[in-house]
DNA sequence: CAAAGGGTTCAATTATTCTTGAACAGATTA
DNA sequence: TAATCTGTTCAAGAATAATTGAACCCTTTG
């Protein structure tokens, strides 16, 4: 990764240093730089953006701004601000730290804990398949040990929402997890 | 992503579909496909495995190997079981969840939050030395924002480790976030 | 309707990360 | 001591992922 601050003219010491710890923290959640560095503008920005403003002011390409923002919108991260009198879209961040973390369960996260919870139904059905006994009874053993790692991980999303705020992921009574600490 | 299943004669499939949840597990908190092999496979076996049995059964380098090896050890995901009468070192797979998430905080998540943390006061300094008054307040607005993301998070890490069974990460009465929700 | 503005798409390029395997080092054995 | 066994290192090559920019599609304006 590169990590070296590119001379962007005109754009403060102290915001390129936040856009830098934006585009640390969109590495890691396995997001690309330039979508930290839309991000990280907007984060700083005074006055809602435009695309031509950020690609002016990131100095990247029209192509990695329309495709940072299209996942950007897509994860709730930016809203489209319309401006009277004018054609352009202007865009602002959106600065409430639970809606992003819901943005990214639901598009990132979520769709492969879902696929990983679908995999894992069809390697019970291959261990039930193995022939030998002795073998499968191991399998089985193990297979037991990853589903109770399955469930204490469902039992962190809840929690991780509580603390930002939302009280609003316990979809069953049965589910609350907030007795077990 | 190569999610195709390679053709690895003579491991059983249920083994390979383990095998191959455990690389989209390494590839989740971004480790490389090799780790999540090396891993996977240990935690399948019912015997120790040797460094040349993982070679065998994987089909993977000697070199991937070594250094999936040694980061597998130094997070504390697999252990050297010593065997009498042979001088190959012998693996298995650490078991207990927490140690795994232990392990991973401590060697992977956690440098990259101190270090953040650090730039993050460096950024405060070089806010304090924007000029324009209404630029500098607003900037430092902004910065407190972020600030509380970074308070809400330092919450989240404890929690987690309590669900997975350890009690052992509050270090002082006043961290202890267990009343928030 | 033609021209210009605003944005999106996607194939090609570039950058990054992972894997390989040959050279190497240390330990044991003949 | 030489030969062998185990495992490590790291430069080079292969595989993946991110970025670019030219072609394109709408919409608005002259």
């Amino acid at each position: 990764m590169n990590t070296d601050p590119k001379n962007r003219a005109g754009m403060p010491d102290w915001e390129a240093g936040m856009v830098e710890l934006f585009v640390r923290g969109a590495n890691l959640v396995g997001l690309p730089r330039s979508i930290g560095e839309i991000y990280g503008s907007l984060y700083c920005a005074q006055e809602p953006l435009t695309f031509d403003g950020l690609v002016a002011r990131l100095q990247i390409s029209r192509g990695s701004v329309s495709q940072g923002l299209k996942v950007l919108r897509q994860l709730g991260a930016v809203k489209v601000h319309y401006v009277a009198g004018s054609r352009k879209d202007h865009y602002i961040a959106e600065l409430s730290m639970q809606q992003l973390v819901q943005g990214f369960v639901r598009d990132q996260l979520g769709p492969h804990l879902e696929s990983g919870s679908a995999r894992l139904k069809e390697v019970e059905a291959l261990i039930d398949a193995e022939v030998d006994p002795e073998k499968r009874i191991h399998a089985a053993q193990r297979f037991r040990t990853l589903l109770s790692w399955q469930k204490s991980g469902q039992k962190i999303l809840p929690l991780v929402m509580a603390v930002l705020g939302g009280q609003k992921f316990f979809s069953k009574e049965s589910d609350r997890a907030d007795r077990v600490i």
